[in-house]
DNA sequence: GTGAAAGCGCTAACAC
DNA sequence: GTGTTAGCGCTTTCAC
């Protein structure tokens, strides 16, 4: 800088003006500064520009797991709202372990980062917020009580329902749904099924699983085994609806003829032509949008009190899902009592 | 810092040899100091670390497209190897568009990284040139020429001939590749399968498209109409390859029974158990780890002369390909002259 | 081992 | 508008 300065022949204030956009220069040095930068190659440095302004215009944000989509997409959301909120964000991965998690929110913390961004953590929501008391932090995809801790979902159990009553309008009553287990969401998911089946007098049936294929693949496989089959499968995410209908398909059931299948999330996945997987939209990017939103206010100091924020999600119906097969509603009723 | 000094009762420049593991420090007052900082909550400020140290510890990534699954995983490759050796990645994203990927490196600039590797980039080589006179860089999916500009690729030439030579051995004569467009490595897989057919006195065939779904869609609707259809298509990579799987399909064509069909990537969607597609694996995790090791070559200064490493891909046969249907060699004689 | 002193490259008051 | 000055929180000689 110092070096710009002389060769324009100015101070280096000036320059540091001209490279914060200050108001009060004129135009003629403006350019002079900039043209006399650029013959010089200079760029200016961000690390001293942080340490000497002691604010990074950074936010951290943790992303559990780059394969699944629905990070990928909720980072869109961030990055994009950042952008236009002057912040950058700085991306950093947990590498699935818990461990992996806190080294990731630590090091954010040593680059002081004005705030914390996590979605779907897997920490314990102690360890969140004793995070929370040095930065604030917002998590996204599960609801993590705090006093400076924000928290933004979608409404599980309204998806969750918008699910049943889109396979019960279409003559569906045995409804089994695949569990998540301790994946982001999956409780609140499974939670949602039940209360929507019982409101319509319908047994809740779960079988236990995760977010994977896999957890899909052997849902299945244990359904075929144990007669009747249910006309409807409600799986916790698209890989595990996925994980089913390959497993379905394979024994020779028709989709959805025979059985009908769901997932959630709606990721590219489920939009796959060849998948066509009707799925719960939980809008991913709106939540990376409001998390920033809710972030900021926090920053700034314009709030204080803790918040919880939801996103109404959306049923995106496709051919995965379709009428009952006929006589199933009998079928269902000498199963009851 | 200060306070923590005096809290235990130590100079300053003891605390800052502690933190940097210094090996001429005590034991007893290392671990005096660190419960001493502990007490006060302190944490060191890498902000001021590097700029006092004027050494970041730390090199850039740009990864283009977060949705894709190649990236991810060439990123856990990246991530891993970089941990193993005291490095951070800073991760950051171009958006897609070339303008968000200037935009990206310069940032990565401003911050002064190490270095950089940039998967996949969109960028004219020229500007890429540019960026490599101010910090090493390293391309991944792209072979760009440079002197002081590393790549590292899958050899795609290799992996366009195994699937070529695994769709010959099992009887096809009549295949149609689904071209990539300006993607990294596209052009590379169809001069290969070019080659290749050409070895084996076939003729290729080329439908134009890109990297997405649609292209794949698209290109097997064009070949439904221009009969007679091949006996397989290998798409440029997995997501062009599910989308021609689809419209085949819809079109009551039987996989691999009347057409095979083939991928390149072999990303998660490939493997997924409903979709089983015959895929070339490039091994991203590998590209990754080779591109921190060219990088820090470079930083360490052990080497200067420009490297171009080449991974060698691996044929992943699933259900999506099978024996040509018989009389297809027939009629692909009656084509020729 | 330990302490003092001199920056790293910039920003932000404040005077001119 | 422009120049001067004093740090930001640390690392890094260099004596002790």
């Amino acid at each position: 800088m110092e070096d710009v300065a002389r060769h324009v022949g100015v101070s280096r204030a000036l320059v540091s003006l001209v490279f914060n956009d200050s108001p009060k220069v004129s135009e003629e040095s403006r350019s002079r500064v900039l043209v006399g930068a650029s013959e010089l190659g200079y760029r200016r440095n961000d690390v001293a520009r942080r340490l000497a302004s002691r604010r990074t215009g950074t936010v951290g944000v943790l992303l559990n797991d780059l394969h699944n989509p629905f990070f990928a997409e909720t980072y869109v959301g961030i990055h994009a709202a950042a952008a236009e909120q002057g912040r950058r964000p700085l991306l950093t991965t947990g590498s699935r372990m818990i461990v992996g998690e806190q080294q990731a929110v630590e090091s954010m913390l040593e680059q002081r980062v004005d705030g914390m961004i996590l979605v779907s953590p897997r920490m314990s929501s102690r360890d969140l917020n004793s995070v929370a008391d040095i930065t604030p932090v917002v998590v996204v995809g599960r609801v993590v009580r705090g006093k400076s801790i924000d928290s933004v979902t979608n409404d599980e159990h309204h998806g969750a329902e918008l699910l049943v009553d889109h396979l019960f309008t279409l003559g569906h009553r045995r409804i089994v749904h695949i569990d998540g287990g301790s994946g982001a969401g999956a409780r609140a998911r499974r939670t949602g099924f039940e209360r929507a089946m019982a409101e319509r007098g319908l047994e809740p049936i779960v079988i236990a699983g995760d977010y994977t294929e896999m957890a899909g693949v052997n849902a299945a496989l244990e359904l075929l085994e144990r007669r009747p089959l249910p006309t409807a499968v409600f799986g916790a995410n698209d890989l595990v609806a996925v994980g089913a209908l390959g497993a379905f398909e394979d024994a020779g059931c028709r989709i959805p003829d025979d059985i009908s299948l769901a997932g959630y999330d709606n990721t590219y996945l489920a939009a796959l032509h060849h998948i066509g997987l009707t799925s719960i939209d939980q809008r991913s990017e709106e939540l990376g949008r409001k998390a920033i939103c809710l972030l900021l206010e926090r920053v700034s100091g314009e709030r204080t009190r803790s918040v919880v924020q939801t996103v109404t999600p959306t049923l995106v119906a496709r051919q995965t899902s379709g009428r009952a097969p006929r006589g199933s509603r009998r079928s269902q009723g000498t199963r009851r009592p």
